[in-house]
DNA sequence: ATGAAAGCGCTAACAG
DNA sequence: CTGTTAGCGCTTTCAT
């Protein structure tokens, strides 16, 4: 055995001088061993520093106990601590994390989504999407979106933007805004803090003010385009809702350079809430998402496709008899949605 | 079959009316195949979706193409970066990575690591460490550490803190300090920003005041501990070098609370200069990590580390004849540093 | 130019 | 209580 790589589960029964069975069983603990096999054969490992080889488990049991995470980058703290909850999530249940960042660029999903599949991870979780990428469509896997729904089929896990946008644009006017822009990544109907902005703004009879800065725009471009869009429409607002708090970050820039203080002349309110930004910026107001809730949930979800779908295919194997499967998850459709609540800084 | 699981090369043999082997010469491209055979599997693959399983692969040829990356957690903006500067440059050499968040617990890194030996990946990359946990020792992989050194014998990759700590604080003297603290996380000669800080100092005869809080330190706890820290020296310093951004953002918090104005009456830098904490802060004056390049240099002598395993490991399975082999990548002892440079702002 | 068969490391029937 | 054997899906000699 060439030393520099890892014991196999024939070294360890030969060195303990029994079959590979029987290893196989202490490792699983089961059936009967009597304490003397057991006693050799852990002795045989630890003298080894023998490790299961997972991908040999794999490949025989046809699960990874891995599933994959896509996001656009977590170079970004919503995402990157997105992506700590979803991995504190699966650790529990035994599962591990692939993590894959999109940076934006439909090429580069199409190819994790592909990697994914090849790696039979046991399931999907995606946090991106370039407005449905077609490869989503035909996965035969347990896919989970966060944030943004791709298709009723397809559960889909966020915060309540509609009720969080209302309720982000009312606290700029409970706080004396007369009248408030919306700074967000793009405008539509798809964009639901926009949506709870514009009914916000429409029970007071206020004309709304969108300005979009694209999601992806590079690092150096946006200050100055943020600069730009705030500059055309200085004369007309007093306050800005920023869909996300580096944006906010961006807007208090803005006042700091064109001598606005904050909150007297323009009042600010973000969105997001992470603790990195929060650590950055104690005094932004912003809308906190529930992280940990998102990712708990998603991955709640998503082990019980898991769990399903392999009822189904031992059922389709093994054939016959049913059972009573009264409990098992049931597929769930529309999005679920949990509360954003409200940080209060000095910015509002 | 099961139409939920994936097609198998065996599926692909049989539509294609081939055997499994041409069907895998084909995915591979290797040996002559006649053209209608290539296109009769090409046309088999397409209709039945077909991915190769690369966990079978990997099983076959013992190696996986992908490598663990364990740091803290990535929702710290440093180490998010980290990551996808890493996952950038692996991806070039068609390599995946496996992302483990140790948050700071040694027992989690433990499992961490033998979560990556188990699942076989070809080398790992750790930027964090509960002071040599032990298992790094015995571990018979290919391993390059970010940052913090492990051993000799392990190579390791980081900016120059030393050079960085003694400009960082410089850059505070040339601003007009005459008595800047240090904020950091743990106090020692192991701590090389802080060496830089007093070497500058004592350069000018100045008595260094370090106060530290500890990395892991609970979010909810931070801003007390450094208020706490700072009130206790704040007749004494009029600058303060924070060893990361975050801490720097702490700083000027405790300032604005005290109602000291920055940077006359405090002058502050801090480090890391990651993008979205220079987006969140664009006034802090601080020492930007080169994360690209440290990313890029630890994926380039790891490779080479692997490279040259499996020189080895063929060599010593095949028996005999060695070969020239004078071009192999020679090991890395001591470790590579990349400078940092200083981002202006108006914080110093 | 193509196929048959062995084997990567492990688990799970199925014997004893 | 323990061993033998047959795969999991793929690559790779070795034949033909």
């Amino acid at each position: 055995m060439n030393p520099r790589s890892e014991p196999t589960l024939a070294d360890v029964a030969a060195l303990a001088g029994v079959s590979l069975t029987t290893v196989s069983r202490v490792l699983n603990s089961r059936g009967y061993l009597s304490q003397e096999t057991k006693d050799k054969v852990a002795s045989a490992i630890a003298s080894l520093g023998y490790r299961p080889n997972q991908v040999a488990r794999a490949l025989h049991g046809m699960r990874t106990q891995t599933i994959g995470l896509i996001v656009p980058t977590v170079a970004l703290p919503f995402f990157g601590e997105l992506a700590v909850e979803v991995e504190n999530a699966l650790a529990e249940h035994g599962y591990r994390i692939l993590i894959c960042n999109s940076l934006g660029k439909a090429e580069r999903e199409r190819e994790y989504l592909n990697l994914l599949v090849g790696n039979r991870v046991d399931g999907i979780i995606s946090g991106a999407h370039n407005e449905d990428l077609e490869e989503y469509h035909d996965i035969r896997m347990p896919l989970v979106t966060i944030d943004r729904a791709l298709s009723p089929a397809v559960p889909n896990v966020r915060c309540d933007n509609h009720a969080a946008g209302r309720e982000a644009t009312e606290r700029l006017l409970t706080g004396g805004a007369r009248r408030p822009a919306l700074l967000t990544s793009s405008s539509g109907p798809q964009n639901l803090r926009e949506t709870g902005y514009r009914e916000a703004l429409s029970a007071k009879k206020i004309t709304p003010v969108v300005l979009t800065v694209p999601f992806h725009t590079p690092v150096e471009q946006r200050q100055a385009m943020v600069d730009e869009r705030l500059d055309s429409v200085a004369e007309l607002i007093d306050a800005v809702f920023a869909t996300d708090d580096l944006a906010a970050a961006e807007v208090l820039e803005w006042a700091r350079t064109r001598g606005l203080s904050v909150p007297e002349h323009l009042r600010v309110i973000g969105f997001d809430g992470t603790s990195a930004i929060r650590r950055a910026l104690p005094g932004l107001t912003t809308v906190r998402q529930p992280i940990e809730a998102i990712a708990r949930e998603a991955v709640r979800i998503l082990l019980g496709q898991i769990e399903t779908a392999r009822r189904q295919r031992r059922r389709s194997a093994g054939g016959g008899q049913d059972g009573a499967l009264g409990n098992e998850v049931r597929p769930v459709y529309g999005p679920v949605e949990f509360p954003a609540t409200i940080v209060e800084g000095w910015t509002a």
